[in-house]
DNA sequence: CCGCACGATGTAACCGGTTACATCGTGCGG
DNA sequence: CCGCACGATGTAACCGGTTACATCGTGCGG
């Protein structure tokens, strides 16, 4: 059907062994013979066949990706920071979505097997079981943002639960004392570590009442519903944490409809700094999550598993505070000249 | 190393041939038989390798995109177009980023080569020659807003020219005279076609005088940079369409800072809908371009191709005016309450 | 009771590469 | 001139599956 490295030594006259020195520039190979075969691999347009190359070398040059999801800011971001760390080492990315059932992620994991030379997960069910029965055995992997405490596999992830804590010190610091949180989804590993962090940080403060949570699901629709309800409390909140910028926008809007002003009659904050954050008005405080750099941290980490079996550092990134017009009375963000 | 089939057939007692029929649930084969199988399989982890099936079987059940990035929010909803196709065929997707440089993508149409059973491809440098050296003969491909016409391959693509035409054509309908365009980067296709479209329109329409052309990149800054050009222009264009909307955004804040009124002053638009088009103020009327469905009937042609060795329908996706309020006074969008 | 048909299972070739080991040929030292 | 060393090339095993074909065994009809 295709051509073949037999094609291509027949009509070169060589044998099968010679071909495959010559075009994976081994040494022992006369120029003449080289430069013959090449030209008639090229003629031929003769390419190795990538499956029955990785069976015979072992290698696949590619790292495989199992996400919740492939698109979004937050996925795209991860992929960029890993493409990044992949072709540095030549490697390609095969992707797949487990779209947060476990069945799924357990069939990704399967039918990656012998197609990959590592895996970077991200997957609410990743659990130590699941990878257990359903990765073949020694294959390196690298867990992102993932519940499973096992060190097993190095893992990295995102300080959702100190970001959360700096943040609502951040509103208290300022001198907020009602602080409501919008939750993002219940099952979500961010999420809760998210809301963890708000009331760690409301329990060991003194001065405020008691926690006010809304249930929310990350979308900007029950950001939307949540700040409905919020503009309608008596007593009103004075700030909003919400668990991501999306449901922040949300709400933001919902708050504006009521005839809220932000910040003068209550204050916002958001998590993630999706670019949207800076463009609306007011402009959002909120965490900013290095998504791409963990995902390149997760990738290296992976690459260098792949050459040294031993090393398994974990990691984690620290959000920063960036603070802007929505909870503090300070001047807007000036528009950001280059990405 | 790995557990394989022969593991299985060894401690089952039975041959390869069998445990393979088994697993792979063929007819002939009793339950008894098929049961104990998977109970020895299961209990040694073993889990097929993927390589070695590929080879056999010449199918991967995998498909290839090449796209000039892997992030952003273009890419990644053309991403979850071809995901949404392949998972429903149970295709994996395997990325591979060309980053605009011909080299790059003859590389990875290369080292494709028998990983994948059909491509996606969006390439500047995709030309007829460059996929007719590279790619191994008869691999079912499907090419995405090419500039290659060459009926050879299928090909989808956004019509950019006739938006750019809808939307220089709706700039004149509301009125106005003397429309500037920021272009987008030389050497890229969508921009050429943006661009040919205003010019088009320009030259067939009497009112107007000469075409204004700001050359931008495609960035935020450039727009910004343009913005600011537009601003101290005398005469002053009553219009801006820029050709995408991050310049249109960073044009808008460049008119802003220079005091002027948009669209009191003078009118904004962009092109793509992306998702802070209707945050900014005033939310930007722009052409709306539906890049997951691009993808997913580009995937999904190409899953044809896979079975049925005939179909090569061609496509274009259209996109939709959204008139906002940044060029037109009219009310500007209520916030969406759904994604 | 014998032989045939058919269903279950095994043997071995094959997919397309890589590479250890064998072989071949040439040049040079004694 | 002979033999040995070494560099270039070839042969064939191997990677881990699938599947055509061969074989085996059982039951049933004549």
């Amino acid at each position: 059907m295709s051509i073949t490295i037999k094609d291509v030594a027949r009509e070169a006259n060589v044998s099968v062994a010679t071909v495959s020195r010559a075009l994976n520039g081994h040494e022992n190979v006369t120029v003449e013979m080289r430069s013959r075969i090449e030209e008639v691999a090229k003629q031929l347009r003769y390419m190795p066949h990538g499956a029955a190359r990785s069976l015979s070398t072992r290698r696949t040059q590619t790292i495989g990706a199992i996400l919740p999801d492939l698109y979004g800011e937050f996925f795209s971001e991860l992929m960029r920071g890993m493409d990044v760390a992949a072709r540095e080492h030549g490697l390609h990315l095969l992707v797949s979505s487990s779209h947060g059932s476990a069945d799924e992620t357990a069939a990704a994991l399967r039918a990656l097997s012998g197609r990959v030379d590592g895996l970077l997960i991200m997957s609410p069910h990743a659990d130590a079981t699941l990878l257990a029965d359903n990765l073949p055995l020694a294959t390196p992997t690298v867990l992102m943002n993932t519940r499973s405490e096992a060190g097993e596999h190095t893992a990295f992830s995102i300080d959702n639960h100190g970001g959360a804590c700096a943040m609502v010190e951040h509103l208290l610091g300022v001198g907020h004392q009602c602080i409501a949180m919008i939750a993002g989804p219940a099952d979500n590993f961010d999420a809760d570590e998210r809301l963890r962090g708000y009331r760690d940080v409301l329990a060991r403060s003194s001065q405020v009442g008691s926690e006010q949570v809304l249930q929310g699901d990350f979308s900007e629709a029950s950001g939307y519903a949540a700040g409905a309800l919020i503009a309608r409390m008596s007593p009103r909140p004075d700030a909003v944490f919400a668990a991501n910028d999306m449901m922040a926008l949300g709400c933001l809007f919902a708050l504006n409809e009521a005839g809220l002003d932000v910040p003068g009659d209550i204050a916002l904050a958001g998590f993630d700094d999706i670019p949207m954050a800076r463009f609306v008005s007011p402009p959002l405080t909120t965490m900013r999550v290095n998504i791409a750099e963990l995902g390149e941290r997760a990738a290296r980490a992976l690459i260098a598993q792949l050459s040294e079996a031993d090393s398994a550092p974990q990691g984690t990134s620290a959000p920063e505070l960036v603070v802007r017009a929505s909870c503090a009375t300070r001047s807007p963000d000036p528009p950001r000249k280059a990405n």
